[in-house]
DNA sequence: GAACTAATCGGAGGCTCCTCCGTTTATGAA
DNA sequence: TTCATAAACGGAGGAGCCTCCGATTAGTTC
């Protein structure tokens, strides 16, 4: 767990860039763009206007799009955190189980955390796209994660090991294309566990 | 009228009308709008200006809505003939193959048509997303095709029994999500035969 | 052939997107 | 404190989306 001390590697590059420490009243409100786009993503899903959220966060257009090129970037900003709890949790699920199994128990919960942001999915999707280089970032975190628990599993043999696992992100990623049916869960389940049955096919250690 | 009618209840929405049988006006505009509409879309991808397929078809955006009241009904026509040609391969294919060859063969070329309509991929998705009730009828289709497939795999015994056609063809989806880098056509096969090991996994008749 | 009417036409209008650039201001040096 | 200026602000502007509805017209009826 961690008594570690601060995070050693990459660094945040939205909160401290290069040059100068972004000017008091840009960061101000930078801040209030993010808090307002937070709750305004929530309540009217990831195509809600940005004019809206620039107005509600008293600033002009202009100035949100300065912040945030893209909406997407927005996007990315307002949701990297809990981006980064999910990847983190990667390691954690390697820890405590057997590799194959916390690999299929991480594609569950990322599974999960897209349907939990119902209409943001066209926005996320950029986020986990690892072809996009403006969130090399966010996306990266993401690979990673999934890079290292798909490594595991074919170092352990429960997997096959003719696949990438860009391969799988991409597969995983069909499971949002219609997050709205009631029966939502169930069917991303199947799905998650016909992937991995199609990943344990021709493993060196069948079954675990 | 003299004649039996119009035929019963579910026909083409699109050609024939309940009622009247379009003014003559109306049928050369609408035939106008999905020509143009079929260039444009091609040269420009899904998200071409819908104002300027209207100004060169020579009629008010307001007729253009009119005959289609969204993006994707527009789509939908203009595509209609080549998801038709799709869908009629399904049979043909397992005619003259083992089912779970069949089904193998039908989502490559699935995957590649999708591939082929690279803009597309945002607007083609609704016509095999089968919750759009408007689209039944070409999602319909591609339901069907998809689900004699699998059904006819199923029933011999060459893919396992506790899986859902749509299931399928959610996971297929994810294929699309970024048909932009060089090796998406590799990558897509692997993806594909990674789905079938997956249905192949507890089948009745392993291997085939 | 003329009048009638239901259906079509098509553009104005309200809203959003995103860009561009003149104006305002925070900040560090004198 | 004052000043210079790099940086931020923010709204006008051009384009697209979609809706609405009065003007126009194809078909039908007499």
């Amino acid at each position: 767990m961690g008594t570690k001390g601060p995070p050693p590697e990459l660094q945040e590059i939205e909160l401290s860039p290069p040059a100068r420490p972004l000017r008091a009243d840009a960061s101000r409100n930078r801040e209030k763009l993010v808090e307002i786009a937070g709750i305004v993503f929530a309540q009217h899903g990831g195509d809600a206007s940005l004019e809206n959220i620039a107005r509600q966060a008293g600033v002009g257009i202009g100035t949100l799009y300065r912040h945030f090129p893209t909406r997407e970037h927005l996007v990315e900003v307002v949701y990297r955190r809990e981006v980064e709890a999910l990847c983190a949790a990667a390691d954690e699920l390697a820890q405590h189980n057997a590799p194959d199994v916390a690999l299929a128990e991480w594609m569950q919960r990322f599974v999960d955390y897209i349907a939990a942001k119902r209409g943001m999915a066209n926005s996320l999707r950029i986020l986990f796209d690892a072809n996009s280089d403006v969130f090399a970032n966010t996306a990266g975190m993401v690979t990673g994660a999934l890079r290292g628990l798909v490594a595991a599993a074919i170092a352990d043999g429960s997997i096959r090991s003719d696949i990438d696992s860009s391969d799988v992100l991409q597969a995983l990623s069909g499971i949002y294309s219609s997050p709205d049916t009631p029966d939502w869960r169930e069917r991303s389940r199947r799905i998650v566990s016909l992937l991995m049955d199609g990943l344990r096919w021709g493993a060196a250690k069948p079954r675990s």
